[in-house]
DNA sequence: GTGATCGTGTGACGCGCGTCACAGGCCGCG
DNA sequence: CGCGGCCTGTGACGCGCGTCACACGATCAC
């Protein structure tokens, strides 16, 4: 982690009802840091109560298990915020975050956060939609934990990919870069080896295949009908 | 569902920062009704968006998976809010709400509900207070359904209610009333008689005893020890 | 009373998937 | 070049727990 100058604050949805000077002034209040792949921004037990903007790059925030095992919440690119959780209600943090590419954020106390909530109703509105998703994500993935079982979680999964993916003209859908199996089988509480023998199941039925620098999605019509048929039974 | 005459909104805590004058004009502005237990609320396929406020008696938000097991997301009781996301986002219910037992519950608007957060900051903060409390109890449900086995999970559960019971002078937690077994079910996504099997080792292994009107666990203690052993492994 | 409905208890079956173990491919580094 | 680290692929094992089936008691309606 370095520390780096005072860039502008844009490109900060949460941010957007403020004045262009309002933005300034509060650029000026934050501290700027820039962090490698991998670094750790936020240790779970850490007590601090910082709030952080994605400037740029993209951050994972992530449990682990006593074991071990990695269970990954959200991932948050440019232009996101986390750590609010604490700010708000003073408690620990409840989750690690780590950079995951060369990641620059900036960040405000808990006090000077909140004195913007506290002044600017936008801001806090914004900030409360932005919580009513999480939560609204969180129930979703409570749902497919409880019912679904783990090779159609990877199924959607992969099907959530698909929504953020281009597509080619015959209505692939081209997954670039790679996902890494064992990211996927941290998002959908599994293993790595079971993300394996899914992938490899769901090519040999020419649903996807392989390429040198992307995942294709040939056939998107049968991968949601493999998770929609379980999901109503 | 029956209406009813407008009341005194009181007793909600998110609105403990409003003048008492301001409060009984919320007190008019909203509907009062009053539902039977086990009655609907809020459809999760409904477009509402109004908010509710519980003013006696206590609700449930479950999610029904298609296959009709029920998966309870939460239990709100007199001085809670409920139904805040879509008027927040405006985007569909994520959840039905039904009635516990006999309960009265006001409502208003989703626009109406806006503008007082929008005049009021510490109502604002309380709300977003309240949505990080719910956002910590998902991903701690999360990481739960991840990493715990069914019966542990509804060890922890057992853990929980403990919290809340009261205490005998010799140490244990006399928890009251009974709970119906599929209803920890519900919470900790598994079945009846998985939740059955549980109690009786627990009963066979002196952690717990089923009393006439009370579920008495004898040594939180070990019951505890249950939990983290496996959280930690 | 009798029947219906709800909560509970328990045995047997079976399969989903986590775990372990090992092999091969690709890449960068000295 | 060879070595170590990351990612992937696949076989075998085994047990946790969901599912089905059935029985018993308690409560309520009538």
């Amino acid at each position: 982690m370095t520390e780096v100058a005072t860039p502008a604050l844009v490109g900060i949805p949460l941010l957007d009802s403020l004045t262009s000077d309002e933005r300034d002034a509060l650029a000026r209040a934050c501290r700027w840091k820039k962090y490698a792949g991998g670094e750790q921004i936020i240790d779970r037990s850490s007590d601090s109560r910082d709030v952080f903007f994605v400037i740029t790059g993209a951050v994972r925030v992530v449990i682990y298990s006593l074991s071990g095992r990695e269970i990954a919440l959200d991932d948050i690119s440019a232009g996101g915020v986390f750590g609010e959780l604490a700010a708000l209600d003073g408690s620990p943090r409840s989750a690690s975050v780590m950079a995951i590419g060369d990641t620059t954020v900036a960040s405000l106390t808990a006090e000077q956060f909140l004195r913007v909530l506290r002044d600017h109703p936008d801001v806090a509105l914004a900030l409360m939609r932005r919580l009513a998703r999480v939560i609204r994500v969180s129930g979703a993935r409570i749902l497919d934990l409880s019912t679904l079982g783990a090779n159609n979680r990877v199924h959607a999964d992969l099907l959530a990919l698909c929504r953020t993916a281009k597509r080619t003209p015959e209505g692939h859908a081209r997954i670039r870069p790679i996902p890494v199996h064992s990211d996927i089988a941290a998002r959908v509480s599994t293993t790595r080896e079971t993300v394996a023998r899914v992938l490899n199941d769901l090519s040999r039925q020419k649903i996807v295949r392989r390429d040198a620098d992307a995942l294709v999605v040939l056939d998107v019509e049968r991968l949601r009908d493999l998770v929609e048929e379980v999901r109503g039974e």
